[in-house]
DNA sequence: ATGTACCTTACGACCGTTCGTTAGTAAGGG
DNA sequence: CCCTTACTAACGAACGGTCGTAAGGTACAT
């Protein structure tokens, strides 16, 4: 599919120029073609834009779901880490975790709206995934000493720092050497009664 | 000094809209001027742009430098939160902070390694000065357990996920709530023998 | 005091280029 | 026959940047 393969494009210079430094000509370029023919399958730059935007978040909310559905509920500490190995994963693979996190942190202001809704969308799916799991530990007394929401909430925060050293990105050795001490402190500060 | 008005606004401009996004007639307009006269100040786009990084650079050094000044030394939990708020009040307080993580993280193509040699410089400043802070209240024995760049590199990450907050920022009720819970659970990791 | 030279700052006009977008048209498949 | 896809051609608008020029201030010699 030739739409297939301009949004696969698209993503690519969307995510390293931004959306004003993304120019549809270098993005027909590279497909191999002229820019008024992606005209043929889009309105215009917005369009692309936010159909590149909507497979980026389906894409990773079903990889999320996936993750979650896999767990087996009765080892938080072998699940929670497999989540920051999970969210590295995921973000090597393919482009659309770091296109994802360049349009939500910094939008193109006049599509803000809509690319917020998605966002704020995307994070309550993840943030209830992840407290209910947290709740079910806690019910089964895996855990104790803090509430499901501040675990979660404390745990979203170590994602964040993996998420900010993956975009920053130049130095794998630096970002297992900070996951490995986030992990370690993050775990001991919840697992000790 | 009418240069230091167009670094001012066209810090704005870059912050909000991007290297690609912010044009020179815009800034020049917002400063009361035609974009030709910008000319007279500043060698072209690159020029401003570099200028107002350097600016952003240093002022967040010498704010950070101060901070580490006015320690006691002997309070880690204290001055740890102390640094946290810290940089919170410095993002709240200019726009500069935020413009320095848009540029560190999506830096524009062409000029990614300038950016990227003033990033390192920054990063490399700020983990020593937090290393060594570690280190003293390991030497007094104010902490144990771990190694100080363990320490460090944790609490980095708390300092990241701070950032991702303040940069996603529409809400101060959870990046208040989001912090609380992140702080409460390394201190518990750290302090805990 | 006055004229002259120079520098800074600003502006109108305009450069070439690229931007996103539209119109018209031809080829090909169902 | 129509619909999809691709093309050439061209559009107005905006981009960053360069000209020449003019106003204002300062410095200095006359």
């Amino acid at each position: 599919m030739k739409s297939d393969q301009i949004k696969t494009v698209a993503l690519k210079y969307f995510t390293i120029h931004g959306y004003e430094g993304a120019s549809l000509s270098q993005i027909a370029e590279e497909v191999g073609m002229k820019k008024q023919s992606i005209y043929a399958h889009f309105k215009g730059k917005d369009d692309l834009f936010l159909q590149v935007l909507h497979d980026a978040k389906e894409n990773e909310l079903s990889a999320t779901r996936q993750y979650f559905n896999s767990l087996n509920s009765y080892n938080p500490k072998e699940d929670l880490y497999g989540f920051l190995r999970f969210v590295i994963n995921l973000f090597q693979k393919s482009e659309q975790l770091k296109f994802w996190l360049r349009m939500s942190f910094f939008p193109p202001a006049h599509l803000a709206k809509e690319i917020e809704a998605e966002a704020v969308d995307i994070d309550e799916v993840v943030h209830e995934l992840l407290e209910n799991k947290f709740q079910t530990w806690l019910d089964a007394s895996l855990l104790v000493g803090f509430s499901a929401r501040t675990l979660t909430l404390a745990f979203l925060g170590v994602v964040d720092s993996i998420y900010l050293e993956l975009v920053y990105g130049n130095d794998e050795k630096r970002l297992e050497e900070k996951l490995e001490a986030s992990w370690k402190i993050y775990w001991k500060g919840i697992s000790q009664r």
